[in-house]
DNA sequence: TCAATAGTGTCTATCAGACATTATATG
DNA sequence: CATATAATGTCTGATAGACACTATTGA
């Protein structure tokens, strides 16, 4: 009764990462293609996939869920360092479970947000998100996911203050603002998003470090990690 | 090339889900005991865990992540006909994947939200859910599962019209309003939250068909699914 | 010098919270 | 009759959106 191994399923388990960054002012994510080497060393299975683009993956062994989302947004993101002010969440799973154990997928999707400085991407590629979405070729299942993704980090921006991660510090409230209208697919009114951003303690903090510059003000990333009240993206016409 | 079996991991897969309801004016669980008969068929594996209270939750074989959730709901809940307005929602999935085999799991959570009315749990019973959090009893690692599902829930309720779902038609305002501050633990103000919700458009409707009724007005569920804009729940002290 | 953008100030419609008032039901 | 609750109306402070104006930068 200790062991009943025959209630274990043969399932392949995966995680599939949408990194996410702000690229030329758009909203983009890191692709590969399924002919490139596998984190796991193999080739890819299906022949039939062979030269599709899909997000980065890996095959779970025995490891952390979140740990091998970490390594994946590491590794096919090329980033050198763990980087301290990195965004990698669970969204959600996707599953196949069929009668046929070949055909037992459990996909465990993550949403990761880097900074396009700090991506380098070894075997990958970087493309508009709705470039990809108007082509709907990911491979894998992972148009939905894609979606989902997008999705969550639009939904992050309103009462999270993630938005600052995509900007290298110093950064000037405009840069911030068009991290913003890249997610959002927005635009934004200048004036009241800046009475907004610094009408929010500890979003963004001043730089003093560049006191005789000329120029836009500097400010660094602040410690809040919520957003009280909510910045709400507009577009969502008011009933009546 | 075409079959890796290899690459198969033996991992125990289970979908466990939090079946929220409000039962006598507080936020309540549905919780099993190990030593019931499990969905599968079969007790409990674990001899340590016999007799410990815990979600509701089956071995995923050959079938869909959400139906299976379905099933567990219905199955649990002892719901006779399959609700309409019945909400199940995936959380997340927590695992532990180990280099033991046997140490392999995978847990997809789901949160469920059912009217008080439509339970009759045959092998359960309905705790109050802070009386759960406090006693911290709960098995299979589902603290935390219980700790998101609320938050989930409580977040779901700011800008969805799920709390509809929870209340017997027809119902008057205060009753919804009961189910709010039942979730969300928070007294509100009757008057400012019968003005938001009569002025959010396809959250209820007027029940006519009670026209010479005595008493409070009755209303039914709209046909909105979101609410805009949002109705956001208090507490959270203004910063300044 | 001109155009574009950054930054500041102001106005207004809207909304949330609080309070007052009246009506109705229940003891 | 008294109390509790339902329902309606009003007031005020806070906020979002829009607009005007000035300052600064770079071509």
């Amino acid at each position: 009764m200790a062991k009943q191994p025959e209630r274990l399923q043969r399932v392949l388990i995966t995680v599939d990462v949408a990194v996410l960054t702000v690229r030329q002012g758009r909203l983009s994510v890191l692709v590969e293609r399924a002919d490139s080497v596998w984190r796991s060393g193999e080739p890819a299975e299906e022949p039939g996939l062979l030269g599709a683009w899909h997000l980065p993956r890996a095959v779970v062994m025995a490891q952390d869920l979140d740990d091998v989302a970490d390594a994946i947004v590491q590794d096919a993101g090329g980033i050198a360092e763990a980087n301290d002010a990195q965004f990698v969440e669970q969204l959600r799973t996707y599953g196949t479970m069929s009668a046929r154990p070949t055909d037992c997928r459990l996909s465990v999707a993550y949403v990761a947000l880097v900074a396009e400085s700090a991506l380098a991407p070894p075997t990958g590629r970087v493309f508009a998100v709705d470039d990809l979405q108007e082509a709907g070729v990911l491979a894998y299942g992972h148009a939905p996911l894609l979606d989902d993704a997008v999705e969550r980090v639009r939904a992050k921006f309103e009462y999270t203050t993630v938005a600052t991660t995509l900007v290298t510090e110093p950064f000037t409230i405009p840069e911030l603002r068009r991290v913003y209208e890249s997610v959002w697919s927005v635009p934004l009114h200048p004036a009241n998003f800046r009475r907004k951003v610094l009408a929010t303690p500890g979003f963004v903090v001043s730089d003093a470090t560049a006191g005789d510059r000329r120029g836009p003000d500097l400010f660094r990333r602040g410690t809040a990690a919520l957003l009280h009240p909510a910045m709400l993206r507009p577009g969502e016409p008011d009933r009546d």
